[in-house]
DNA sequence: CAGTGAGCGAGCTTCCGCTTGACTT
């Protein structure tokens, strides 16, 4: 019926394109890919080539048959994919499954959404690409072949349901290799020390630091005596002018990180966050690695700091990439509209958008200005000096609507009125050892802007990359407590050396990455045999090629033909050859039984043993707690592990016995479980009379969480719970209707109230499912009305 | 919901990049 068919990835896209173009123009989206791999096998004839087998994802066959239809109606179809690798097999992917015609089909590009740029594109159409299409082919079939060759090699060697792959892989390296550097890392103290003077006939104060740091106390001490007799005088006050500029307008991976920074968020909940606005046309398109602004915002952008805020607050710039593996198929994310200051939604949605709105402003606005000051102070006895600097703001530029906020970078204090050989009193002298710092644990954002930097994965996957990696347990998110440690602080006041020993907390950590057992013997698995695989370089050099792929001088299957053989080869040799790997490792002898003890990885993962399994009495086993790691545990506390379960006495003729589950030290009694109080009840030390009393309280609340038992085969009860009274029978849960007096219900009326619910409700009544499995079995599906709003036309 | 860890073998798991869905309590 309609003229013109367009195609685009994305529905919102869809529908702010459909509003430039006229009435002749029908807005469709793909949803991105369309066809992929079979997802069950390899998908690729290995001995024909490697002839991709392409199937039609179960999720999009209804868009599919959709699209079949238009297209068969329209006179012309435009495609109108992304610009990049991805985009152009799209395009590919859709004309062949379309079953389009070259005569009628014409692939148009732009880079923002914008009416110029969609109108322009519309008058340049062009082919479709087999070179880029090509060398999307060689990407998505090697990630295939290493994919699904590497992870059954784990599931031999290691743990069944482990994964490896070219992206994932190299995150988890990442994350080892920092966590090996940080256990190696020896912490060194040295001493810093500053001063307070007294400008002499004055009442200013002024700090600075000494220029050298001492690497003891004895040298400390002999500086602080000789400063008793020393003169102090500035001998230079240098003025020099410097300057800050904004940062890039952002992209995917900035946007985490400064989200993380700012808002404490998850890349996954900036990404949740980001789609929202984008779905609600607010903002441009998250999943970017371009910098880009368009025209139209840039001049957007020149108007509101101009009438904002003055002319001599503008400055245009043009910001340029400078990873080398983006694609800048769209736009930096921006507001759609620079006029809009904030909008209406979640707070997180408020917060998200006004730090984009910031971000976008600033790196139109003129660079913030400063006067640096820094003044050198001479010691008479000494060769050493001590240094001041100040910082004073002469124009605040696009500091007006961005903060920048940097490690370390703590508002420099304004210095006072000094002049070159001013004498200065000291007021006190202080040394504070302090101690060197291993390098920091990843974040989230930090672990993505590294990926970035290596051109390791896409704006797209960097929030999947790392759920991935903690699902398949080789990463944990964790918040660690950090630990007291005394330092020395040593201070020279009224002429009297005062030494003092102060705490402090060291070593916290928050929302930081930490590499499981599984992670690291994976990783060390991983290198071991397939070194040039999790090569920090490897993805860069297949990238080369696969631009060669796309420029046509090189065809895509040779390319995959010569990395398949050696890599496969490799893959043989070290399902033939290498051993199972549990990262095993001997602590010691059992003092008590003269047996060996080591951990190692077991079906249930970490987990220590005492004794061979081939010897003649049984092994005893015991699983680590969530502190220990293999690599670190030493042999007494892996003993201490088989202290546990233990027998503490008697209650009502029954033994009590404590022990760790999964869920943590309980009591046991008469087969039933008690938690112990967390912080409070320690399972090693527990005492008899304590552990009575855990076990009354729980039955306190229990009988207060009763309220009536009707004993039949199948028990009902009425119980309290933490949203009101409900019937639990059968291991199912039904909540009591509002006007129904709990206590007075009969046998009856609870089987009633019971069946009431079973029945309307068919099969899927409650169930209890942790894991959101998307199967999704068609033929049933039609019962309820699920249409969209199907309101145009 | 909490204790387990030998081996036999069925049948399962797995990659990276594009996109957005839809269950309740």
């Amino acid at each position: 019926m309609e003229d013109n068919l367009v195609i685009v990835e994305s529905p919102a896209k869809a529908k702010t394109i459909e509003k430039f173009l006229g009435k002749e123009y029908v807005v469709k989206s793909s949803f991105g890919h369309i066809r992929d791999l079979s997802k069950k096998k390899l998908g690729i004839d290995i001995d024909n080539n490697y002839q991709p087998n392409y199937e039609v994802s179960p999720d999009k066959k209804k868009i599919v048959s959709e699209l079949k239809k238009l297209t068969k109606n329209a006179k012309t179809v435009w495609i109108a994919s992304d610009e990049d690798r991805e985009g152009e097999a799209i395009a590919w992917h859709l004309f062949d499954e379309l079953k389009l015609n070259k005569d009628n089909t014409k692939r148009i590009v732009f880079h923002e959404i914008t009416k110029k740029a969609i109108l322009d594109s519309i008058k340049n159409p062009r082919d479709i690409n087999n070179d880029i299409v090509n060398s999307q082919q060689a990407r998505r079939i090697l990630d295939r072949l290493v994919g699904f060759e590497l992870s059954p090699i784990l599931w031999k060697k290691i743990k069944p349901s482990l994964s490896a792959g070219r992206v994932q892989s190299v995150a988890v390296r990442l994350l080892v290799e920092r966590e090996r550097e940080i256990m190696s890392f020896n912490s060194e103290s040295f001493y810093k020390v500053s001063a307070i003077f007294n400008v002499a006939n004055n009442n200013y104060e002024l700090k600075a630091d000494l220029s050298k740091r001492f690497d003891t106390k004895e040298e400390v001490l002999k500086f602080l005596e000789n400063s008793k007799t020393s003169k102090h005088k500035v001998v230079e006050v240098i003025k020099k002018p410097t300057k800050k500029s904004p940062l890039a307008p952002f992209t995917t991976s900035t946007l985490q990180q400064e989200a993380s920074r700012k808002f404490n968020f998850s890349v996954s909940q900036t990404m949740m966050v980001a789609q929202k606005l984008y779905e609600s046309g607010k903002i441009t398109y998250m999943r970017t690695d371009s910098v880009n602004l368009s025209d139209f915002a840039m001049s957007e952008a020149k108007n509101v700091i101009v009438s904002n805020f003055g002319d001599e607050y503008l400055k245009v710039r043009k910001f340029r990439t400078k990873s080398k593996s983006a694609q800048e198929a769209h736009e930096a994310i921006r507001p759609t509209s620079l006029n809009k200051f904030e909008v209406s939604g979640s707070e997180a949605e408020k917060k998200l958008y006004k730090l984009i709105w910031k971000r976008t402003i600033a790196s139109q606005m003129a660079e913030a200005k400063f006067e640096k000051t820094n003044i050198n102070i001479s010691i008479s006895n000494s060769d050493y000096k001590y240094l001041a600097t100040g910082e004073i703001l002469k124009f605040d530029g696009f500091l007006k609507v961005y903060e920048i906020l940097e490690n370390g970078d703590v508002a420099k204090s304004l210095l006072p009125p000094i002049s070159e050989n001013d004498d200065l009193n000291v007021n006190i002298i202080n040394a504070i050892q302090r101690f060197t710092h291993h390098p920091p644990r990843y974040t989230e954002a930090a672990l993505v802007k590294k990926l970035e930097e290596l051109g390791i994965g896409r704006p797209s996957t960097y929030a999947p990359i790392i759920s991935t990696v903690q699902k398949r347990g080789y990463v944990l998110k964790e918040n660690r407590e950090g630990e007291k440690r005394n330092f020395n602080f040593i201070s020279l006041v009224n002429n009297n050396i005062v030494d003092d020993i102060k705490t402090e907390i060291t070593g916290a950590e928050k929302s930081k990455l930490f590499p499981t057992d599984i992670g690291i013997v994976v990783n060390d698995f991983l290198v071991e045999n397939f070194e040039d695989i999790i090569d920090f370089n490897f993805t860069a050099s297949v990238e080369k090629e696969f631009d060669e792929i796309a420029k046509g001088k090189l065809v895509w299957s040779k390319m995959i033909d010569k990395f398949y053989k050696s890599f496969h080869n490799k893959v043989e040799i070290t399902l033939e050859n290498s051993e199972r790997k549990t990262g095993e490792r001997k602590l010691g002898v059992d003092k008590a039984s003269g047996k060996e003890v080591f951990v190692r990885i077991g079906r249930y993962g970490p987990m220590a043993q005492i004794g061979k399994s081939d010897d003649e009495e049984k092994p005893r086993y015991a699983k680590l707690t969530k502190e220990q790691h293999l690599e670190t545990i030493t042999l007494k506390e892996a003993l201490d592990l088989f202290r546990l379960p233990r027998v503490v006495g008697k209650y009502e003729d029954k033994e009590i016995t404590v022990a760790i589950g999964r869920f943590g030290p309980y009591v046991k009694h008469d087969n039933k479980f008690f938690s112990l109080k967390k912080g409070i009840d320690d399972p090693y030390t527990l005492r008899e009379d304590r552990a009575i009393e855990i076990i009354e309280e729980k039955r306190e609340y229990d009988r207060k969480k009763t309220i009536k038992i009707f004993d039949q085969d199948v028990p009902v009860k009425i119980l309290n719970g933490r949203w009101g009274p409900y019937i639990s029978y059968n291991k199912k849960n039904y909540k009591i209707p509002k006007d129904v007096v709990p206590e007075s219900l009969s046998y009856e009326a609870c089987l009633e109230i019971i069946n009431k619910v079973v029945k309307p409700k068919n099969t899927k009544a409650k169930s209890k499912t942790k894991s959101k499995t998307t199967v999704k079995t068609k033929s049933k599906a039609k019962a309820k009305p699920k249409k969209k709003t199907k309101k145009k036309e």
